[in-house]
RNA sequence: GCGGAUGUGGCGGAAUUGGUAGACGCGCCAGCUUGAGGGGCUGGUGACUUAGGUCGUGGGGGUUCAAGUCCCCCCAUCCGCACCA
């Protein structure tokens, strides 16, 4: 064995043993336990980023620990390969999509290796390529067999200039971020599928998710947003027309004033056409962005139609206004408006001179002319209805609407249909042709997959697929028609790669259903918080999509979540000219301290005057904060970057990145290399290191013991910490603390050398998950027979767990006094007498009353006295 | 704006069920070691202190024998908000 750890030359010859012996190749076994742990595949961007490698190193320490209880791991790996990213990157350099992306992938993939992931490679999958779409597309058309897919017109932002859609992002104040124009709404037909048929029970299945976090589940809840209201109606005056409205508060019905329609709505459209203030108002609205924190946000606007509408119960004129907090796309597109009883209603009616009227009794000193009252009090000025409270005012007036036909009790979803179409090329193309009769019908299953030609020329502007006349040109039924040239969300491709997972490269169906039964759900997903919502809400959704369809037979597709922290790094700059932050990269930078170690100052490396520090923030292009893991691993080694990212933070929260931290996992592991070091030097050359060292008729000291008493413990904690907290940051400083007793350690005698052996045995294995090339290389060197990949946890010999003597804390009146000794079999009245005597114990009770005296068993005594 | 989280030494964090606040690591200080080094080892390190103690977990109240932990109010920062993935 070496004196020096050499982590390069390690890594790379395990890693091929990996390769080599088929490691982590996973095949259904009904004789073992399974367990499906997946981390979110990635986007292919060109290199990892740390994110990537915290996901991805939380995914295989807990693989690894998996399969060292005895489970049948199966870890897989692929790619979300569609996406905006690449057609930018292709008309930034001349390229197709598809080149971009797949060079990348192949780039990824080998930084994923020297990370030493135990993927089974076996199983990749990109998203991209027409063996995996075309059964999204097969699937596609089952929904829409099943009346699951609809079309209708929905909003997207329009660039007037380039004549195309923009995707959220790509608007920038309100302008497209090429073009510079002023964004427009437009509406357009597009396909929606019906998420909002499972709302209830993807509601209720959150139950279900025991090991989920509860943040999660409560987002997804407020997200599906179910309500209990009531839905009327109210006619327009001197009119035909009517139009639909919801509430959640019908007890504030007799507070309406008002009713606000979206600028959108049909009858403020027709309004627009004789009245030239609500054709402006209308004009004006097409600008504002449509995301609901601008809707929140925004200056609230109207303009009153003219219209008047009838109070569907008093009978009363209320005016119509049109409002450009009202979406079309939510709901009716109309809302009723009680300003006594809603602040954004109260703003708007107070801006406008509407009427405010209250109809409910105000809490302490609440006045409706500085607020609205928001409590469900007793209803006041409602005529029949004046005294009741909320609930019998629910029930009483929807059921005079309803005896009048004029609503109904509905419950209603915040929750919208998922909206599948993008104007982009780079996608899956929706399986679906548009006839010459303006109807729609789904590509036949014996001519899918639609395929996406990936030889193209990207004008920087319109979709190639969409500029090319003849890729849409089809015939059916003898008749020509014309093939739909959107693509899906590419939500739709990460909503069901973990099942196709479970049987990858089948060409004969889009799942198995005995192999993905077998797998499926997935044991443990981890990934990002940011998709806490949308990806974690649209696969559960997909999930009981195929569950309906009969392809898998569970309800939910993941059974334990793990949301990790994003990575952030120092970040610094110095001000440019134009006073624009010039962002400098941490890498470049040196700290400066003063003899208590707190920063005095930073300065450039590369011109030694100083710059100006910005704190911690995610590491990202645009603030030159980002480390390259592939740096980080030429310098220390996989496992380091592991360790580093595994100790630094618990998983779920956001991680700090620090060279000097990096620099102390590296020493740690040169200290575990060290000490298999100098235990191997006790040996001589015929004795074998593989022969476990017996403490059968040794006699252990007080010292002995303890330290194998701190080795058990240590194991114990290590497992609770990694099997089932997730706390892997503890784990690993139980092992440090476990190290420093250990390397004072003494070797001199037969029962020193069997426990140092039975201890860095097991920091060996219990190591193996975070540090896997290390540890493989010291197992062979000192473990049992096999390799470590091969080897079982360690386990807990209670026996060594037990104490002699107990430390107990005592407190007088809840503050700490004494630390006292007592033999583990002292009874309660002992160690009373014990603490009470105490010399500075009794300073503190000197002349007063013992008043209480409270004993946490084996642990502290509080004594009250006054 | 709405929804979700976070806040503890100079820094990252620990304290799992209301029971010793600061484990472990970084940084810093002192010493030893090395031909030398940004290497290795040993010890110290919350603040104040009259050296008895006192104070201390974003701020303010409260419950309790006992609060980082439970309750109420407030502040700051971060994440998501439906076409980034």
């Amino acid at each position: 064995m070496e004196s020096i750890y050499n982590p390069q030359s390690i890594e790379a010859e395990v890693q091929q043993h990996w390769v080599d012996n088929k490691t982590f190749l996973a095949t259904e076994d009904p004789e073992k336990e399974k367990f499906y742990c997946l981390a979110m595949f990635p986007y292919p961007s060109g290199r990892l980023h740390m994110g990537h490698v915290r996901n991805y190193s939380l995914g295989d320490v807990i693989s690894r620990y998996q399969r060292m209880q005895g489970k049948n791991v199966m870890q897989p790996m692929g790619w979300d390969a569609f996406g905006l990213p690449a057609e930018n990157a292709a008309i930034k350099n001349n390229s197709a999509p598809a080149n971009w992306t797949y060079e990348n992938i192949d780039y990824m993939r080998n930084q994923l290796k020297s990370l030493g992931f135990g993927y089974d490679w076996s199983r990749e999958l990109a998203t991209c390529k027409k063996d995996y779409y075309r059964w999204e597309q097969w699937f596609f058309t089952q929904l829409f067999e099943k009346g699951l897919v609809y079309k209708k017109n929905a909003t997207v932002n329009w660039d007037p200039v380039d004549q195309t859609v923009l995707a959220n992002e790509q608007v920038i104040d309100g302008r497209g971020w090429r073009s510079g124009a002023i964004v427009e709404r437009k509406e357009i037909p597009q396909w929606f599928i019906k998420i909002t048929d499972y709302a209830e029970e993807l509601i209720n299945d959150l139950d279900q998710l025991t090991d989920w976090p509860e943040q999660v589940k409560t987002m997804q809840r407020n997200w599906i947003g179910r309500s209990e209201g009531v839905e009327m109606t109210f006619k327009v005056a001197e009119s035909d027309e009517s139009f639909d409205i919801y509430t959640t508060r019908p007890d504030t019905l007799m507070g309406v004033t008002y009713v606000a329609l979206a600028a959108q709505h049909p009858l403020a459209l027709a309004a627009a056409k004789n009245n030239s203030d609500v054709a402006t108002f209308i004009e004006e609205c097409k600008t504002n962005k449509a995301t609901e924190a601008d809707m929140a946000t925004m200056e609230k606007k109207g303009v009153d139609t003219g219209l008047k509408a009838i109070h569907p119960l008093t009978g009363d004129l209320v005016p119509v206004w049109a409002a450009n907090f009202v979406l079309m796309d939510y709901g009716s597109g109309a809302v009723m408006s009680v300003p006594g009883h809603d602040q954004r209603d109260w703003e708007f009616a107070t801006k406008y001179g509407l009427e405010i009227k209250q109809v409910i009794t105000a809490t302490n000193d609440q006045d409706i002319g500085s607020a609205a009252i928001l409590d469900k009090n007793t209803l006041i000025n409602s005529g029949e209805f004046d005294g009741l409270g909320f609930d019998d005012a629910f029930k009483a007036i929807a059921d005079k609407l309803i005896s009048e036909k004029k609503g109904q009790i509905k419950v209603n979803y915040r929750l919208r249909d998922w909206g599948v179409s993008r104007q982009r090329y780079w996608g899956t193309p929706i399986p679906m042709i548009n006839l010459a009769n303006g109807e729609s019908v789904p590509v036949p299953a014996d001519q899918l997959p639609v395929e996406l030609p990936e030889d193209v020329v990207m004008n920087g502007v319109t979709s190639p697929i969409k500029d090319d006349p003849a890729w849409a040109k089809v015939t059916y039924n003898g008749e020509e028609a014309l093939r739909e040239t959107d693509t899906f969300d590419t939500f739709m491709e990460s909503s069901w790669y973990y099942a196709r997972f479970c049987s990858a490269g089948d060409d004969t169906q889009m799942l198995d259903p005995a192999k993905t039964n077998y797998w499926l759900p997935v044991d443990q997903y981890v990934g990002g918080i940011e998709h806490a919502i949308l990806h974690l809400l649209y696969a559960r959704f997909f999930h009981k999509l195929l569950r309906d369809v009969g392809l898998v037979n569970c309800d939910e597709p993941f059974k334990s979540l793990l949301c990790q922290g994003m990575v952030l790094a120092e970040t610094y700059y110095r001000e440019a000219e134009n006073g624009a932050p010039d962002w400098i990269a941490p890498t470049d930078v040196d700290v400066e301290r003063d003899e208590k170690g707190h920063v005095i100052s930073a300065i450039s490396k590369i011109d030694g005057q100083p710059v100006i520090s910005a704190g911690m923030s995610k590491m990202s292009k645009s603030k030159n904060n980002g480390i390259d893991p592939q740096e980080v691993i030429k310098q220390y080694g996989a496992d380091t970057v592991r360790l580093f990212i595994m100790f630094t933070s618990p998983p779920e929260q956001t991680l700090e990145w620090s060279d000097a931290g990096v620099e102390g996992a590296h020493r740690f592991l040169k200290r575990v290399w060290k000490l298999t070091y100098d235990f191997t030097e006790q040996f001589s050359a015929d004795q074998s290191l593989s022969t476990t060292l017996s403490l059968d008729g040794l006699t252990l000291t007080p010292v002995q013991k303890n330290l194998r008493r701190e080795l058990h413990k240590t194991i114990g904690k290590v497992t609770d910490d990694i099997g089932r907290r997730n706390t892997f940051n503890t784990a690993i400083a139980a092992v440090m603390e476990l190290m420093n007793h250990l390397s004072k350690a003494k070797l001199a005698s037969a029962e020193d050398q069997a426990i140092m052996q039975e201890s860095i045995r097991a920091v060996v294995l219990m190591l193996t998950p975070i540090t896997p090339h290390l540890c493989h290389h010291l197992w062979n060197l000192i473990g049992d027979e096999g390799t470590v990949e091969e080897a079982s946890w360690p386990t807990v010999d209670e026996s060594a767990l037990i104490e002699d003597e107990k430390l107990i804390i005592v407190q007088v009146n809840g503050k700490v006094r004494s630390k006292i000794t007592v033999s583990a079999a002292a009874s309660k009245e002992d160690i009373e007498a014990l603490g009470l005597a105490d010399e500075t114990v009794m300073r503190f009770t000197e002349g007063k009353t013992i008043r209480k005296i409270i004993y946490i068993p084996g642990k502290l005594l509080n004594i009250v006295a006054n």
